[in-house]
RNA sequence: GCGCCGGUCGUAUAGCGGCUAUUACAGGAGACUGUAAAUCUCCCGACCUUUGGUCAUCGUUGGUUCGAGUCCAACCCGGCGCA
């Protein structure tokens, strides 16, 4: 053990948000940090440069997806994932735990790992889950059976080839493979998943450690048990319990407190141990995650929503291909600092999401990109200067989910 | 002037007597949380008591018919050909 080291440097008065530095065989990551989601090894439509400018410490990649495409022993011959993609800084690998979801129980159903509460009433979504329609991914004890989204073949991960292949890729960071429930499944469900999880992750944590070099990478337990407080607290204790160099928060959320659960697992937790909360999100979550004490977030949100011409704000997300942006001369926002903001404007930006102009998807990503990872770093610097509260309440009293 | 062909919701198209109209693009709006995603959904004649209803509409005007975008006639416009 060893391939990381964090040291926090502050804590938040009363609460459980902290600000450190981990180190890493690639660098420094100055936490709270908003990790950058490179799936396919690269940040969609952004080169390395542009993604750095962007304030950004740290990218992850996907076990899934690259192991299927270019395959996890070409990445290794390649000279590792750094080498391969060109980022010589801190990276991450997902452990494929997520398409278990993603291509399980949600594919093609439009189920998000998001509840809100007012569809815990109804039993639509469970309705939904019980047709009898196309999965790509079947679960047993021992492992997941997949079949190729991009050829229709059969693979298998279990928890030891996960490990085995984010091995090969070779990143800073790598997790224990494990599924990520569906919110409306049902409780005894949830505590079964949870289980065979937590199974899970003493596998991949003694397969990790029974191979040679494996010091060169940190391992990642990942906490599960949906939006039940006593399943997150048991989850927390076991995964918390075992030997590994930080944990990942995953699974599903009830959409209006997420911050809640946070919490009940990040009591629990270790402290002197980074946390990072997996596919969260969006900027109201990140405050969330930062006070009530998480070290790192990935999300694909600030690249989708750019590339599908949703760009953030101070006053909120706004859709750029909106009427009233055709004639705006003026910047995204005139105080950023980004590359897009300090050269384009918004009728620009507007007429190449319309015009299907490659370039749109960039700079729109640049600016979210820029938004998100300087985002959380003044939520960092507030907990170092001690006005934490305030710059949250002042970021959140303008942000508006969806307007501008 | 004669002959032929054609005029359908911004554009391009489908439709060849029967529940008043297809599809694409453009346009408008929305969604997206460990990326099957530069994707997907909805709206796009008018009005209303909007899971539905009423009326209008296929260049114009008449006609045939129970019923016409669809058939007939004249006219208007456009293209091509011949003078």
């Amino acid at each position: 053990m060893g391939a990381i080291k964090f040291k926090i440097e502050k804590k938040l008065k009363g609460q459980l948000g902290r600000a450190g530095i981990l180190e890493t065989p690639h660098g420094k990551i100055e936490t709270p940090a908003f990790v950058v989601v490179g799936t396919n090894a690269t940040i969609k439509s952004v080169n390395v440069e542009q993604v750095k400018e962007c304030g950004t410490q740290v990218v992850l990649g996907n076990t899934y997806h690259l192991y299927l495409q270019p395959g996890d022993r070409l990445v290794k011959d390649a000279g590792g994932l750094h080498k391969f993609m060109n980022w010589h800084g801190p990276t991450m690998t997902d452990s494929g735990g997520f398409q278990v979801f993603s291509l399980g129980v949600a594919y093609k159903k439009g189920i998000t790992k998001f509840a809100k509460t007012e569809d815990l009433h109804d039993d639509t979504n469970e309705k939904e889950e019980n047709k009898i329609s196309p999965q790509l991914a079947v679960i047993d004890e021992e492992g997941v059976t997949f079949k190729s989204h991009r050829d229709g073949s059969m693979h298998r991960f279990t928890p030891e080839r996960s490990i085995e292949i984010q091995h090969n890729i070779g990143a800073d960071m790598i997790f224990a493979f494990d599924e990520c429930t569906s919110p409306s499944a049902p409780l005894q469900y949830q505590k079964e998943a949870m289980d065979r999880t937590h199974r899970w992750a003493k596998r991949s944590l003694d397969y990790h450690k029974s191979q040679p070099h494996s010091e060169k990478q940190a391992l990642f337990g990942i906490v599960q048990g949906g939006r039940h407080e006593d399943l997150r607290k048991i989850s927390a204790k076991q995964i918390g319990g075992m030997d590994f160099d930080g944990f990942g928060i995953g699974g599903s959320f009830n959409k209006e407190d997420m911050g809640t659960a946070v919490k009940w697992v990040n009591e629990i937790l270790p402290e002197e141990k980074p946390r990072h909360l997996l596919g969260i999100g969006e900027p109201t979550d990140l405050w969330e995650g930062v006070e009530n004490g998480v070290d790192l977030f990935d999300c694909v949100l600030p690249t989708r929503l750019a590339r599908n011409g949703s760009i953030y704000t101070k006053d909120g997300r706004v859709g750029i291909t909106n009427a009233r942006f055709t004639k705006d001369f003026s910047p995204i926002e005139k105080d950023c600092g980004c590359y897009t903001c300090q050269n384009y404007s918004r009728a620009y930006i507007s007429h190449l999401f319309r015009s299907d102009e490659m370039l749109a998807g960039t700079l729109g990503s640049i600016h979210n990109i820029y938004f998100i990872v300087n985002l959380v770093k003044t939520a960092r610097q507030g907990i170092l200067d001690g006005n934490f509260r305030e710059l949250k309440e002042a970021f959140l009293s303008r942000f508006r989910p969806n307007t501008a």
